[in-house]
DNA sequence: CGAATCGTCTACCAATTGGTAGAGAGAGAT
DNA sequence: ATCTCTCTCTACCAATTGGTAGACGATTCG
């Protein structure tokens, strides 16, 4: 129990190539449709490797969730922080923040879905870690709303409509193959763009 | 095999209660996290009991697509048909028409959303059973888009997206949860109200 | 009445699941 | 050279999974 996190800093491989299998495994099929049996044969190692380096399957979900919450966090502060001062450009600035990666790793949003699925503890775990991505943008909503700089409205509903927008179409490949999209560079560029259209028009005063 | 075909008609209420159960079992948790003996108990039968009815898992989860599909069709077809002519009314008449039921049986969008993770015959199966829905969608939103009375876009992922806004905020309650919503009467037509004004926003021209 | 059929049941089964126990290879430290 | 510690492995295990075989009562039909 205590040798994991002694070594977590050191021997950082195996370890986090079970975080990344997991992570995409997970994310994409859900966490009870993926054993463990396969999360290890996906990092060419044995079943109890895994449960060497996490005690138990409910351990490695908690460790991708710390994962996932780690890597949204960072991307959106970058992306907050680099944007420009209007609102709309800077909502267009996180989209296409969190676009690319979400795109790159379907398991990501994937596995933020999945939360409703989870244990109450492991739920409460992921929105600990969110907590203030979602305190602060709220809080900015509801200011520039006040300011007349967005469409007014209770700016936490707006918040989860727009976070239920890009995480459906992201995470619904399905949706997008029924109406006939394709997923290739321009596909996703266009894709893209619209999503970007759609949420400022939805958020514009 | 075919007693079942031939006993549907008259027989209703065993088959019936049984993909009632799995609709909403499936459609909340999951399909692989939800066995058949669950199922099964929830009727208050034995599993051998749903294997009669079903031949495999594999053919439940086809009987309750069909079943979400149809109710989907219905509920869908009647809005359109007894909505106004302008058409940012026309799409609030069906997320109302939507939002009632995807409230009171939470399992049926989020087995909507299920698809992607299902095999690919049985994504056909359900693409093909609400195709007619979502190409009238698409054409009628292209058509108004020309008239100047829409947004002008690519109609098919103006579709897709509305699509996801609609069944990402209700198959989510975990974020709604987490912006501090509550799932009270109240909750609920705020919601809805929000819901339709994000969506007129971001459609209208 | 007798026979067939239907619906549900009990009794199993092989495969897979998450998890335990502990062996053993390799590296560092004494 | 041996001892200890880290890491991965083989060998199991009990529980659960979807599914099969077939018995048994009730109903329908001749």
């Amino acid at each position: 129990m205590m040798a994991q996190w002694r070594h977590a800093v050191t021997d950082r491989t195996t370890r986090e190539r079970i975080l990344d299998a997991a992570l995409d495994l997970f994310g994409v099929r859900g966490v009870v449709a993926v054993s463990l049996d396969e999360i290890a044969r996906h990092v060419g190692v044995r079943k109890q490797t895994v449960l060497y380096w996490f005690d138990s399957k409910e351990a490695l979900v908690d460790g991708v969730l710390d994962k996932v919450a780690a890597e949204l966090v960072i991307v959106i502060d970058a992306a907050v922080r680099a944007a420009p001062d209007d609102p709309l450009d800077r909502i267009d600035a996180v989209v296409r923040a969190v676009f690319r990666p979400a795109v790159r790793r379907p398991g990501l949003l994937g596995l933020v879905r999945e939360v409703s699925r989870l244990s109450q503890g492991q739920a409460d775990r992921l929105a600990e870690r969110i907590a203030p991505l979602i305190d602060r943008a709220v809080a900015y909503l509801g200011d520039e709303m006040a300011a007349g700089r967005l469409r007014a409205g209770d700016p936490r509903l707006i918040a989860a409509l727009g976070y239920a927008t890009i995480t459906g179409i992201a995470t619904e490949p399905e949706v997008l193959r029924a109406v006939g999209w394709t997923a290739n560079a321009a596909g996703l560029r266009s894709l893209r763009d619209e999503l970007r259209a759609f949420l400022r028009a939805a958020l514009q005063a």
